[in-house]
DNA sequence: GTACAAAACCGACAAAAGTCAATGACGGGC
DNA sequence: GCCCGTCATTGACTTTTGTCGGTTTTGTAC
């Protein structure tokens, strides 16, 4: 699956420099980083990594987006958190864990992995790297946090009127082509069909429109009060 | 609440080696730990901080029981998750963002507090510090994972007999004195009366026996069984 | 355009969780 | 020992969520 990269240091370099977590590193970081990187391609329902399995790397998203997810027995699925271009996974790699979930590409998606051994070599020359990492940690487990509140206190309504609010830019939200209605309904901690009783109460209320590949806020206000209770 | 100790800092030192999280650091580390380390206490009950504060400091315990809750409008908590001895919490100020939870002490309770400032100080002389901080976060990331996953794919039984599992010491849980069924609802993400009806489902179905301060596993496949369904 | 598969939608029903009100048990202070 | 407040327990009931079966719509390949 993956294979080591003989592309040009450079243009890697400037890649990762692209990525939030790595915008701020000093040029011979970077270069160091670049060297080690290694790079892998996935392709829309591919696994990456299973829970359990034990991955030696560091992620970092060259494009495309992924999904981390937990699965139970009888199949349905949670998901953690999405991964976009220039994001950073499998940081349980840093706790010398397993990793606690499983990680599926969503679309043709371009990853480098950067080896457990050698980034803790990185860590100890360039402190700033461990900085970085270190925030990009402590902003998972907010996210996390926001997470578990969300399915332990709100109804599934407040936490999809919650996620529109999130998403919506111009009090729209555009929709890629894999974000059907059984994606969002694991992002919510629920089924589907719950999920579409959900939509459906918000647009008979006159709250939202549901187009083709895209949904829009009609009542800001209401979406906001709606995501409030319970 | 808090104040500056002049205690002897070679105790202070010691403490603080005596925390997992630390007990690896070199000496001249540990005592500029120990100079900079504030010294407070909380009694029960009360709040260490709210959530949305801009606390400064990361806070490592010296002695007593916290918990880290989400609270909703409706005055019902969850908590994401418990501090004893040794640990550290109020990750989120290594993120440079408000805390994210409220942290309310079970009993009396000291703790050292360690200003941003002074640990990004640190952090950046000791590559050490900000491996052990990222260890210690990595492994708060897979905790909130699998509670996650613990509230949206199971059901409160199969929460409850996961719990018992995990706590139960020698086929014995011990309770403090703090640890009542409310208490053990909001870590399981449910009301006390659904939780002590769980409860009784497992003791009536001759799995476990609930004593005074104790909850004993007589069955425990049976449990193992119970923690697996839904 | 047609054919097919996937996704969306819908209604009736089942199960799980939450709420409410009331009662019993326990522990600590006096 | 007694009183009082907190915690635990219980049954009846409501609400929310999940399940099942099916139909309609949509997008895509041919």
């Amino acid at each position: 699956m993956s294979h080591p990269t003989s592309s040009s240091q450079k243009q890697v370099a400037a890649a990762l420099a692209a990525a939030p977590l790595f915008a701020d590193l000093s040029p011979p970081l970077l270069t160091a980083l670049a060297t080690i990187a290694v790079r892998a391609h996935y392709g829309p329902q591919q696994v990456v990594f299973l829970a359990g399995a034990s991955d030696e790397h560091l992620y970092v998203i060259a494009h495309g987006w992924l999904k981390s997810v937990k699965i139970a027995a009888g199949g349905r699925e949670q998901t953690l958190a999405l991964f976009g271009p220039g994001e950073v996974f499998n940081l349980a790699v840093l706790a010398d864990v397993p990793t606690q979930a499983t990680v599926i590409a969503l679309e043709p998606t371009t990853l480098w992995g950067i080896p457990r051994a050698r980034l803790h070599e990185l860590m100890a020359i360039h402190p700033e790297l461990a900085q970085a990492l270190i925030r990009s940690l402590a902003t998972r487990v907010i996210r996390l946090s926001d997470l578990v509140e969300d399915l332990a206190l709100r109804s599934v309504e407040a936490r999809l009127a919650r996620l529109l609010l999130q998403r919506a830019v111009g009090g729209e939200i555009l929709r890629q082509p894999w974000a059907t209605q059984a994606e969002f309904a694991t992002q919510l901690g629920t089924v589907p069909d719950v999920l579409n009783r959900a939509l459906q109460t918000l647009v008979t209320a006159g709250i939202i429109v549901v187009e083709r590949q895209c949904i829009r806020v009609i009542d800001q206000a209401g979406l906001e009060l709606r995501a409030q209770i319970t």
